[in-house]
DNA sequence: CTCCTGTCCTGCCGGC
DNA sequence: TGCCGGCAGGACAGGA
């Protein structure tokens, strides 16, 4: 669910609310998500401080004042909610992870299905955990170019789609801004990865980049239950130029009337694509 | 290696 | 209104 914008922005209010912050509670309230939750994780969080929160590819990394970190991935339904110390807070379905802190706002991890990842690595270990080790560069990083993504591509067989979906590629897109970014460069899904040329690579960094900005300037994405922490919703899904967009004209044309029929649905390894074949030739 | 498929889990939506 | 099938933003294992 959460791609790097979805992200970004739980890291960010996170970041603001928790910095500085001590917690005095641990509540587990699930045996774990995908996997179990660590043996000592109530342990190696009571009484830690945060010092910041920061982000890498879809996990967002609570830092603590000793050389742990606490790794969240939001799989596809996970959310993160901060209760105000005005409000009286009861747990609700599916949190499963709720920490208190001396400020006295509460931090609850909710996710029902289930599909997210919750656990701890040593501050020195972290590029070598099975999780961070193969990852791709950051999108938003300026060593990531056009060049370097045309190496990343050079010989793949796959789509393009696919091979966007790949973190070992590029870390951080998913399903949703896959598409926005293909349609951003004009290229289409079905391209065969190997076969972009510099300038076509080039192209898609660029686009990769600009929806990922705007995308986190705007808050995130709020599709079904992705709310942003503050529980105020993203607004970047009103941007979105082709993603859940089948039939519709795409931005400022008239493709739906035409041959093509406007935007299209296809499935690439079991998962939707949208396109304008008319732009994507 | 790379690629492809299936699987984990729950909730929601649309169709009948 | 109620039931049921299909679908959902991700990652990973295992087999070809």
């Amino acid at each position: 669910m959460p791609e790097l914008p979805e992200v970004e922005t739980v890291r960010r209010a996170l970041d603001q609310a928790l910095t500085g912050h001590k917690i005095t509670k641990v509540d587990v309230r699930a045996k774990g998500l995908r996997k179990p939750f660590p043996k000592n994780l109530k342990s190696s969080l009571s009484g830690r401080k945060i010092v910041k929160c920061t982000r890498r590819a879809k996990y967002a990394l609570v830092e603590f004042d000793d050389e742990n970190i606490l790794v969240i991935h939001l799989g596809m339904s996970g959310r993160i909610m901060l209760h105000d110390k005005c409000l009286s807070y009861k747990p609700e379905k599916h949190d499963h992870l709720v920490l208190t802190f001396n400020n006295g706002l509460r931090m609850a991890l909710n996710d029902a299905r289930r599909f997210g990842m919750v656990f701890m690595v040593a501050r020195d270990q972290m590029v070598n955990h099975d999780a961070f080790r193969e990852l791709g560069p950051e999108p938003l990083e300026r060593r990531f170019t056009g060049a370097v993504l045309a190496r990343a591509l050079a010989g793949r067989r796959s789509a393009i789609k696919a091979a966007l979906l790949d973190q070992r590629i590029v870390a951080g897109l998913g399903n949703i801004y896959v598409s926005e970014a293909l349609f951003g460069a004009g290229i289409s899904p079905l391209r065969e990865a190997g076969s972009l040329s510099s300038a076509e690579a080039a192209l898609l960094c660029r686009s990769i980049k600009k929806v990922l900005k705007k995308a986190v300037a705007a808050g995130g994405s709020s599709l079904k239950d992705y709310k942003r922490p503050d529980g105020e919703l993203g607004y970047f899904q009103h941007n979105f130029a082709v993603y859940g967009r089948e039939g519709q004209a795409c931005p400022g044309c008239d493709c739906n009337a035409g041959r093509t029929g406007g935007i299209k649905r296809i499935v690439q390894g079991g998962r939707s694509t949208f396109f304008c074949p008319q732009k994507q030739g």
